[in-house]
Formats: C-alpha cells, sequence, structure tokens
DNA sequence: CGAGCTTTTGAATCGCCTCAAGGCCGGTGG
DNA sequence: CCACCGGCCTTGAGGCGATTCAAAAGCTCG
C-alpha cells in the first residue's frame, strides 16, 4: 500500500515508522471529490470528520454579516482541514474549493484513539498545530503593521513557501489559483486597491500575474517590503516522546 | 497541597482526575517573578521552558524593522505562554510583563512524557491550542475587515469574556491595563487614533475608559458592531480518551 | 517640583474605499 | 461560427478613514 498524502506529509517532519504509519493510514477513510467553486462545510455546520486535503487547493472563509469576506487560511495537500474546530462542536469557518479536490475524511473520534496509542504522533499533531499559529501571527502582524503593497508580497511568498515545501523545488512561477476579489479578501484589501497594486508591483518588476500564476521577479525585495519570514522550514522535534512499535 | 493555577485552569475544561492533577503540579517549577515593562524573553531567544502565567498580564508582541509593533496575544492567569514557539527552537514573538507577574515555569521536555502518561491531557492541551487558533481567527477578520471602532469594541469584549471566564463574575468594569499605544498595536491603528475613537465611543456612551479600566456601557450595541462571538465559554471533549489513574 | 510618561487636540496628507463605466476573455447556445 | 453573457480585470473621480507631524496639557513618581 503507498503512503497516503497524509503520511507523506507527516513524514515530512518526523521518521514514522510503519506501525505509526499504519495506523494514520487506517484513519483515512475513501475519498471524495469537490468541484472548483463547491462549499465543504459552513461556519457553523456541525463536524464529525476532519478532512486531509488529497489534490487541490481549499480556503477557509468568513463571513461578516455586513457580507464583507475574510480568507482566513489556505489548504493544499496534506493539510489537516478543521482541526481548528475541534475544540468546539461547530466550525469556526466555511471551506471552500478554490480548484477541484479530492479529500480523505477521518473521523474526528478516532483522534482520541491516535493520541493513546501513539502519543508521539500527539505531539506531531500538536506541534503542526502551532506551525499554524505562528503563521497567524505572521498574517496578523502584516495585516495590523504594514500597507498594501507589503501585505500582498507577504501573501505571495508564504504560498510560495509552502508550495515548494511540498515540491521541494524552488520555481519562481507559483500557481495561485485566486482571483484579485480572493486576494483581497485575504490581505483586508478591496479588489479594486489589489489590481491598483498589482499594477505597480509589476512596473516595479517585482512580480508578474497572469490568471492563476504569479511569478516573483525580485525575491529579495519581495522579502524586504514585506518583511517575511519563512517558518515552515523545520520542526522541532525534541521534546517528543519516542515512538512505539 | 492546593491547586496550581494551571490545574485550576485546566479543571475548567475537564474533571481531572487526582493523578492528572498530580501530574500537572509536578511539572510546575519554582515561580519567578517579574516586573511590569520587564522583557520574559525576545523574539529569536532559545526556548526551553513554558511558563505558565501565575499572576498578572503579559503579552506577546513582535516588531517590524520599521520599529513599527504588532501586539499578537494577552496572557491572563492560568495561560500557557510559549506552546507557539514549541514547533521551533526559537520564540517567535516577544514576552512582555503588561502588569507586575509571578509566572512558573514549565520544562519543554516534560511535555513529551506528560502526553505518553496521559494522552486526555495530550488532548486537552490540543484542543486548548485550536482555541487559541479560533481566537487568531477572529481578530484577523476583525483587522482584515472591519474599521476602527469595530476593532477596539472587538478588542474589549474579547478581553472582557476571558476575564469574565477566570473570575466567573459579569462585571461591566474591566480591568485593561494598557495605553492607548497599546490598544492601537493590538488593533493595527496608531495611538492619536485611538485616542479620537475613544472620545467617539464615550461619546456615544458605548464605553468608558480611564487609567487602566474599561466600563462597557453598552454591550449588545458593542456586540453588534463589532461581531463579537464569544468562544471561550465551552469545550467540546467528546472526542478524548478516558482518564488513566 | 521637575522628568518622563500618557493623553489630548489640530492641520495637512495619504492610503484605501466606493461608485461607476468600460474592456477582455472563455463558454454556451442559436 | 458568431453573438451573447457572465466573470474577471482595468481605470477614473471623489470621498473618508487613518496617518503623520506637532505642540501642549495632564499624571505619577521620585
Amino acid at each position: 500500500m503507498s503512503d497516503s498524502c497524509f503520511v507523506v506529509r507527516l513524514n515530512r517532519y518526523l521518521d514514522l515508522t510503519p506501525t505509526e504509519k499504519t495506523a494514520i493510514a487506517s484513519l483515512e477513510r475513501e475519498p471524495r471529490e469537490y468541484a472548483s467553486g463547491n462549499t465543504l462545510w459552513q461556519e457553523g455546520d456541525d463536524l464529525s470528520e476532519l478532512l486531509i486535503v488529497h489534490q487541490g487547493w481549499a480556503l477557509s472563509e468568513s463571513r461578516l454579516s455586513t457580507g464583507k469576506r475574510q480568507i482566513l487560511r489556505f489548504h493544499f495537500s496534506g493539510d489537516l482541514i478543521g482541526a481548528s474546530g475541534i475544540a468546539f462542536r461547530d466550525a469556526p469557518s466555511s471551506i471552500v474549493a478554490a480548484t477541484d479536490m479530492v479529500v480523505c475524511r477521518f473521523p474526528r473520534r478516532a483522534l482520541g484513539e491516535t493520541f493513546i496509542q501513539h502519543p508521539r504522533l500527539a505531539a506531531l499533531f500538536f506541534s503542526i498545530s502551532q506551525m499554524e499559529s505562528i503563521d497567524l501571527y505572521d498574517r496578523l502582524r502584516a495585516l495590523g503593521r504594514s500597507e498594501g503593497k507589503a501585505r500582498l508580497a507577504n501573501l505571495f511568498l508564504s504560498i510560495a513557501a509552502r508550495m515548494r515545501a511540498v515540491s521541494g523545488q524552488h520555481n519562481p512561477v507559483v500557481r495561485i489559483p485566486l482571483t484579485q476579489s480572493d486576494l483581497g479578501d485575504a490581505v483586508g484589501l478591496t479588489q479594486v486597491h489589489v489590481n491598483r497594486l498589482i499594477r505597480q508591483m509589476t512596473e516595479e518588476k517585482l512580480i508578474t500575474r497572469n490568471r492563476s500564476t504569479v511569478t516573483l521577479l525580485d525575491e529579495p525585495r519581495l522579502i524586504e517590503i514585506s518583511r517575511f519570514i519563512d517558518r515552515f522550514s523545520s520542526l522541532d522535534s525534541s521534546w517528543f516522546p519516542s515512538p512505539r512499535g
């Protein structure tokens, strides 16, 4: 049996034992497909399952009663979706497919069993969730304390960093299947202003963008503008319990 | 031995067994004191210990190279500080005492042992960290998609909600030992503008503020303005493993 | 009582928003 | 095969929210 995408993802941070791999793989239920634009679940829905992204992109978003939307996070291959709702019964945000997707389901109750049988995996889950918190810190700082151009630069760099961590390649061309509206809702700007900023950044030879690809032309300057810090490179597992089995 | 403040905090979400309580309490090392304004650690410092707030307020902050500051989180009694840095060796943010404080230290390695011995506690740690992620989602939404007055209203309400969850009391007067600069750095506004907004909100009889207390005069309207959602009331532990010992 | 914070207030400016209209491009149906 | 339609992108004009700079007026503590 070939490794599931979740195993591949977790294995990036830790050398999983065969037992651990089997344990994780056995949690994944049959995959399900969603077409681009579909809603996987909505804010407030009751969550009995978590999802693991097999293929495609999803984004979690939340709407204000004014109709405005904030995009909270992007989910790529190997990401666990819904963990942030595990402390509550209800989903804190909606999940929407940004491209066609394949996701595996993962029963929520199974998580408890995993915590007992595989403390090292529990530690890994905990660590990954902390990495995501740090990612949120960085975005908070970007939204709170930097202007439009820097916010966009930060967004492009952080998406690129995550994609590159998965692919292992360092390509200046990044596939970002988002409209200008989406970008705006992610960084707290209007679509119109995103358009103007992208034009400016193009004139300054920082990036180019067409359709769903963004090319990072001048990464050093993008990093300088946005004070981007790449967090996703390594994980400190020195405090983890030792593996079983 | 009386319950440590960390036990009290965790016990709010789960009925801890005596064994679990002992396990947690034994992790806490001798307390240490910090005066208001002191820095407990700085962005980039090597973290070998986590801290638990015994008394007082701390805030985690991060500085841009422009000198601007973003306050990322507030830490109250019972909060675990530094978990977000556990995935890495280095602290992602600085911690500063907002009042005089007493904190207990908690060796990072001990966390691994706890995960083995007490899977239910591991699940609880995981859940609490997810609650904090959701809190970050809410702040991200506030910073990205609402204007100044709503951001401040949101901040005041969320601090009040957390304080009330600890105290069990519902008092309109909330002690918030922060300057206008601090408030600005938390919600992404300048001190000057925070001042003007507070004056407006005072004129509209939404709040009053002097020194380090804020009085919430009209909570329904504050909630309406800011679309505040109180997340910290309950925890879903239905998926937790059963207790040992 | 003075030093050093915090707060208050004004004036000018800028970043971003809203409203609005038009252009592009791909897909669908006649 | 072309006409049309709906999403997306582009661009302009005007306005508002928030910033910067600046200066003065409390507070608090030694």
